[in-house]
DNA sequence: CAAAATCCATTGGTATACATACAAGTTTGT
DNA sequence: ACAAACTTGTATGTATACCAATGGATTTTG
């Protein structure tokens, strides 16, 4: 057997190694399974689009820098989900007067209609993601989650 | 306040919605800090790359698709990532003799070598990813896990 | 007040990730 | 045996996602 002195040599590691119950991979598998029950419930929009608005939504006017802090996205990927939104004509972008840096955003009449048509379905969708768990094991598992964050 | 009878009207809904606690919003951000996490204990490989290889350690010699099965990626997903195995000579491909379709995988020397040598750093992650769990809190989590999947 | 440090948006590069389409090879149903 | 259905690898296109670098604007500091 292995020694007790060190925690575990390489190839022992290696032997014991099994992708299929790490963290990472079953959070990858969780979060596409999530994905796939998006799409098929919202297909105006990606997930990551519709964060973005929501966002927008919630809170009316900001710069692209602070709405890709407020939905943990970065200045590049921000960048391109407004681009797409911009290009749909669900949101607007204005130059800030008090800061010559900002792009302002807010949505635009449609971009309210949109999130306002599709916010049930984006409640149906959190529903049907934790379906498999029984009430109680939802509200630990979300407790959880908030807990590695 | 609103109606009994229908379930909720969009506008409703909409007021109701807050992003930060969605299930999908909550996962994304706790991946991007287990991806964060990797990057930092492994840097000789993506979380997608070491999977890949993980588990073409495991079986030995697969064909490309069926590696993608085992490691939950579409074919145009793990065709890029043995691609960059392979620039990387940690894989090498042979045409499979019962089925000329086939692409047959196998670790190289370096491939095996590699994956042993981080082996006890993937641990590490899985560690580190729920370290702000309590060991009970992490069965659970897991458990929950596996159930969403 | 001027220099340093920050912040902002943008760009370029790399890496998933999935949908779709395609050609070549294999298996099935009849 | 042979056409239909399926599988495999590949290619293309779109959408995240992050890092690093850049240039312009603002704030902090010395």
């Amino acid at each position: 057997m292995t020694s007790k002195t060190s925690p575990l040599s390489p190839s022992d590691a290696a032997a014991g190694y099994c992708l299929d119950t790490q963290v990472g991979f079953l959070m990858r598998r969780a979060n596409q399974r999530h994905l796939a029950v998006f799409a098929e419930e919202i297909s105006d929009l990606t997930p990551t689009q519709f964060a973005a608005l929501a966002k927008l939504c919630e809170l009316g006017a900001v710069s692209q820098n602070a709405l890709g802090r407020a939905t943990a996205m970065d200045g590049a990927t921000i960048k391109g989900v407004i681009d797409r939104l911009r290009t749909k004509s669900l949101v607007a972008s204005s130059p800030d007067p008090n800061d010559q840096r900002c792009l302002l955003l807010k949505p635009t009449a449609a971009g309210w209609d949109l999130f306002e048509s599709v916010a049930p379905a984006a409640h149906q969708i959190t529903k049907d993601t934790l379906a498999p768990l029984n009430e109680a094991e939802q509200t630990i598992f979300l407790l959880l989650l908030e807990k590695l964050t």
